[in-house]
DNA sequence: ATAGTTGCAAAGGCTTTGCACCGCG
DNA sequence: CGCGGTGCAAAGCCTTTGCAACTAT
């Protein structure tokens, strides 16, 4: 089975679901095409304020906000009260070290879910491993 | 395989962990127990209050962390806000319906995890599914 | 003109912190 | 007395909201 290839243009993206193109949404989809690290709307702003001195912190959260009601970006539930972005191009799961905190991309065998669990439509799932990444592992040795 | 049953008696889990079984902690914890509904900080403050009037929402917290900290109760990783808490003494997944936000308890198959992967030393995971619940779905018909 | 965007400032809401008080060994 | 626990008040953060200025069609 292929996953279904998207565009990563920015540009072309944002058109795709019909936002208009402006400097600050390109460069905020552009920063989580190129850095897969699932930030938060902070490390967002603090790198792109760099490029556009004038960008503000409330942009970055209208321009985030409103690509996720267009399914263009999610948030990785964590048990933390900063929210994490991340696109989802393709389906993975997230291990999420609890000493450091940095949230790693998994590639898990697919699980087998339902449309329908217990009456449940579902739509969308998540799995989210938890413990230690292999970088505090041998910090600690 | 059988589920390790565990004490249900908030009294002997907190001596259990070292943790001085005080007014508050028990009724907290024996929430917990008894309302098996995810919840929130709130909730649990506002149900107490009406047995336990002087008890703080500062306490809540403080017992709740002290929980935590003890693996007494986890929280269930969503992207709300308010943190919603559990106690797991099964191991279940999620669902959250994005209309009405009720959390469901769910029984899948258990997935394998490897103890390890890519490096990282795996010690949880959580399954979270989305959509739409039965009763929010009847109510849109 | 008109609708859509941006960004400052303020408000809102959840959680933590500081600290005084209380109770119990 | 000393220590742990409680709870009020304040502070701290993250996020949203109100709104005026601006842009582009």
């Amino acid at each position: 089975m292929k996953e279904k290839t998207r565009n990563l243009d920015p540009v072309i993206l944002l058109k795709e679901v019909g936002l208009s193109p402006t400097m600050q949404r390109v460069a905020i989809l552009r920063y989580l095409l190129l850095n897969r690290n699932h930030p938060t709307v902070n490390m967002i702003y603090q790198d792109i304020r760099r490029k556009i001195p004038t960008l503000s912190k409330t942009s970055v959260y209208n321009s985030l906000n409103l690509f996720r009601k267009h399914n263009l970006v999610f948030t990785v539930p964590t048990d933390e009260d900063e929210k994490h972005y991340d696109l989802r191009l393709t389906s993975h799961s997230h291990f999420i070290c609890r000493e450091c905190r940095i949230i790693y991309d998994l590639k898990l065998p697919k699980i087998n879910i339902n449309d329908e669990i217990n009456g449940h439509k579902v739509e969308q799932y998540d799995v989210i491993l938890r413990g230690i990444c292999n970088k505090c592992k041998s910090k600690k040795s």
